[in-house]
DNA sequence: ATATATATCGAAAACGTTTTCGAAAACACC
DNA sequence: GGTGTTTTCGAAAACGTTTTCGATATATAT
């Protein structure tokens, strides 16, 4: 019941173990008639290279470490779907942890892969993390390295983006076009680019059309909830009951906003316009259908592992690498809820 | 920019490589002092062990596989979640597969994890496959070994399994109870475990109340989507227009059922009673709420990695080893599609 | 025949750790 | 000062692979 090895192939065969390391691997210098009585044999035997004595001896594992904030999250199984496809496409395998959102699990699990010599990271920072000194332990180690979507952008590691505050303005505008004058937003927690950046979007198209901001309309969240959309819906209602439309930072949130208002028999889009954002797939099942931007999730993951595979193939040929921000685009999606 | 070695520590305090190991692992046979210096020039110059060494040494790499079918699903993505914290807190990392409901790669990726020696596989069948070749041969190997949701019922290794022909016998039963006499069925794929049961358990609950078994009323899935939902109830409609209660092998299924019947105005519960599977996240958001199965994914996934922890620890201790099957309960949710 | 080129092989080092086992040193006791 | 015990250390093997480099043996050319 033991593993067949290098060494049982090249006793039985009465060759030495370099011969049959270098018939395997197809090496000029072995004869024809050798090579093809080894590799008949490790057939036979099923032989597999160990690949803990492979990763000893080459340093690399072919396994790269993913961590998240969130596995259980539309946009993000999403982008795990993309970077794992692309992955075994080229022989890597993916670890994945998740953050929970906690910057102390992050460092801990940023630690974790680290000592396990991952040939590579991507992470989306968690809400509570920007650049820390585990990050930029990383960068120091020169592990291949790529960021997505909640980046600290001042890590000049490879990224993978779209431009949010560009994707913010456009839907804002959509509402102001569609008729929306008193437009509030309900923005992400305070720390994340990505939040910061939608919410200058927001206050950006504001500004073009000559409407006057008003941090009263903006509300944050903690969490980026379903019920955290409810909760903030009914305090709309309560403190500006003539907001005519509304811009929450997700889809998650956003159809918890809907939710609240179908209870409370707000006429959707009549008297408030919603859009939203990520194009979850529950927005276009619920009713009314949920205008978003749509974000091109696994278009991302596939692109945050390609340019981790070019630093990695960088550094094993003693080639200077550069990082790259690779920009995707966004499109906004009219449903009903805005028409 | 070297990593630091034992060799190195070992070379500047002038002691052996031995010492040092052994001074890091806390072996009683080295003095308090040279444990105080080794402790602390490792610290110094950030010592951690060379994991791909100590696989090699130890022949474990504290690392597991999951194969699954698909990650973007709610039911999967929580039970991921499940595994991968578990894991964690118990030193393991997990490496992520996604088989895509296709039996050939299913085989590929097993055989990837063979190869890289995992210290255990866990998995959930696609629906193409049950108990091939290479899940045989995860057996034979001795591999530790957990299957959940989708299994082979005839591979003896430990599984984590829901009964799926009591939960839907029940769901059937509660459309009875409401008063549905004429009771259709989607149901998955014709070779997934789960998919028979289901619908034996709806057939069950005709028989016990009575009603006639009639195969015209079940519809079979090919690939389990939102589209198939609305397909199906289009064809429903025109072949079956009396039918007043519907029985879905999936939420994701049953909402799109729920969005065509919404479309050409079927009332709902009134006209159609329906209840959905495994209870996804949208379902309580979709006009009217969808009843349905509540399904422990979360707690799956810790089960299937505490059952695989006991089989990984038994054999590291070269003790015998029995493969338990742990049964989760489901529970009835009624919401608004089945009043 | 000699010299040169080519084809085929294997010894050995290296990757960095863990663990066994024996040796040396220190200590205790009478 | 001899004997026995305990403490502390290190040599060496082992895990299984990859790769360098030198050694033969064979073929080619002069």
């Amino acid at each position: 019941m033991k593993e067949t090895t290098l060494k049982q192939i090249a006793e039985t065969l009465g060759i030495s173990i370099t011969t049959v390391s270098k018939a395997l691997k197809n090496y000029p210098d072995v004869s024809a008639k050798t090579r093809n009585a080894v590799l008949e044999l490790a057939k036979n035997l099923h032989y597999t290279p160990n690949s803990f004595a492979v990763n000893l001896r080459t340093k690399e594992s072919r396994t790269i470490g993913l961590i998240i904030p969130e596995v259980v999250h539309h946009f993000f199984s999403n982008v795990i779907n993309g970077i794992i496809a692309e992955a075994e496409k080229h022989g890597y395998l993916v670890i994945i942890l998740q953050s929970n959102e906690s910057m102390e699990l992050e460092k801990k699990q940023v630690e974790l892969l680290l000592n396990k010599r991952v040939d590579g990271i991507i992470i989306s920072l968690s809400n509570e993390s920007n650049g820390d000194e585990h990050i930029k332990e990383i960068m120091r180690r020169e592990i291949p390295f790529v960021q997505f979507d909640k980046i600290a952008k001042l890590i000049p590691s490879s990224k993978v983006i779209i431009n949010d505050q560009k994707a913010a303005f456009e839907a804002t505008e959509h509402l102001i076009k569609k008729g929306c004058r008193k437009i509030a937003h309900i923005r992400g927690p305070v720390n994340p680019q990505n939040a910061i950046d939608r919410f200058l979007g927001y206050k950006k198209a504001l500004e073009q059309y000559q409407i006057p901001f008003d941090s009263k309309l903006v509300y944050t969240c903690q969490n980026v909830t379903f019920e955290e959309g409810k909760t903030f819906a009914k305090q709309i209602l309560e403190e500006h009951p003539d907001v005519d439309g509304l811009f929450v930072i997700t889809d998650l949130v956003a159809v918890g906003v809907l939710a609240h208002f179908n209870e409370v028999n707000i006429a959707i889009p009549e008297q408030v316009k919603i859009i939203g954002f990520s194009n979850w797939f529950m927005s276009q099942v619920i009713t009314p259908k949920l205008s978003t931007v749509d974000q091109p999730s696994y278009e991302m993951g596939l692109k945050a592992f390609e340019l981790l595979l070019e630093e990695m193939n960088a550094r094993k040929d003693g080639k200077p690498f550069v990082a790259r921000t690779v920009e995707l685009l966004t499109k906004i999606i009219e449903r009903d809820s805005s028409k």
